[in-house]
DNA sequence: ACTGGAAAAGGACATATGTCCTAAATAATT
DNA sequence: AATTATTTAGGACATATGTCCTTTTCCAGT
């Protein structure tokens, strides 16, 4: 992690997301930049959170630890989003970890000053609120999906929105095995299922698996299949 | 559904809950009380939201509908809860069906009335941010606990929920098939298998079944399965 | 108490998923 | 290129869960 105090790119980052409104002029002298390396842990499920970040390059992996040492995958994020919004509401510890999966940037603030400066600000705080309710919405739609489809469906899912999405800087067909893993666990089940239904939908042919990458083959077969989007 | 224009009564609630603080002058006049008979729905999920409504006495029933009819539930609720907060700030159509379980009495207030008089204001900004914040924490806890854990630990741990909830109106032991059923889509899983886990559990002595109620015989036990309590 | 019918529980079988281990494939090294 | 090491996929079996249907239990009405 290195921290990177340069108030001006700050500026230019919230100018980028548009969202210079939501940080006052009190705030925003106390935000400085993070930087972090790919599989660098920004932080860890338990930890004192003391900081609200502002996610605005790379791509992050959101997941929890189970005390049997379990780990389920909850989310990959982009930017924009908001890391430690909950903690910060809750005055709580971090609730799950968060790694950086590519090179990441984030702004940070300690909460300390927001507590001071922001609390009272209805900009600031309607920021908050449509952050959150949102995550709520997500993860709202992901429980009852998980719950309610077998895994068949929520790799199809999963596969689709991975695939086609332009913005993903991963992008490259799909996977090596790590990434492979990450699927599992995010979608909650066993690497070795996971496999034994990639082989599945590669009989059906709605998919391909060529040297460790899959290749969608049949897209409206696919999403015939996954029914909704979960992973947006 | 009835409703009561009664502000004083309304004033009684929030003052009962110490939310008064949360609903500032220009709201008030503008709330009142909706009651609920048993069963009534309060919301559809797909309908148009257009009140925010506080729940201040009874339990409520929220559950979620898929495209293919099958139900889950998503929780059970009792005061001080907010109902139509993440359609409010996200605008949106309700997401989820809600249902009277016992008699309800709501305070309801017309999203118009707060977008005019409360979308500027920090108090009732904060106090919307906290009920989100601590329904995404439980969400959050719930898709990971559901996603970790067979049927049996989730089946443990709702049963000390609501065994020993002293709040819980409904107690008396436990529960005819109505509820049963309640708890098998509550859980995410079928009727059967729910009957064939309690037909196990009991085997173990953890629990016992008589005419229709189920009792606790071994609670240390049944929570040393459910490991961490997950339906608060 | 007896009977018919509704409600609740259980049986049988199929599918979904997990665990552990082995085989196949790929990459690294010589 | 051949050989070894490492990574990835698959086999075998056990458990978890779903579906459908039958049996059992409970209760109203007589």
């Amino acid at each position: 992690m290195k921290e990177i105090r340069d108030n001006e790119q700050v500026k230019a980052y919230l100018s980028a997301f548009r969202i210079e409104s939501v940080f006052n002029d009190q705030i925003v002298p106390h935000m400085s930049l993070y930087q972090f390396d790919p599989g660098e842990s920004i932080c860890g499920q338990g930890d004192v959170a003391q900081h609200l970040f502002v996610l605005v390059k790379g791509k992050v992996k959101i997941y929890t630890t189970s005390p049997e040492g379990k780990t389920l995958i909850l989310s990959f994020k982009m930017p924009l989003e908001i890391i430690g919004d909950i903690e910060y509401v809750r005055d709580s510890d971090f609730i799950n970890t968060v790694e950086a999966v590519s090179s990441v940037c984030m702004i940070g603030v300690d909460d300390h000053w927001l507590k001071k400066y922001a609390d009272n600000d209805p900009g600031f705080l309607r920021f908050l609120l449509e952050i959150i309710a949102r995550k709520f919405y997500i993860k709202s739609n992901s429980l009852s999906f998980n719950l309610m489809y077998p895994v068949e469906v929520r790799l199809a899912s999963y596969i689709l929105s991975v695939s086609f999405d332009a913005s993903d800087d991963q992008f490259k067909g799909w996977l090596n095995s790590a990434s492979l893993t990450d699927a599992a666990n995010l979608i909650g089940t066993s690497y070795r299922h996971l496999n034994r239904v990639i082989r599945k939908l590669c009989l059906e042919g709605l998919i391909e698996r060529k040297k460790g990458r899959i290749l969608v083959r049949d897209r409206k077969g696919l999403s015939a299949l996954a029914g909704r989007n979960l992973y947006e």
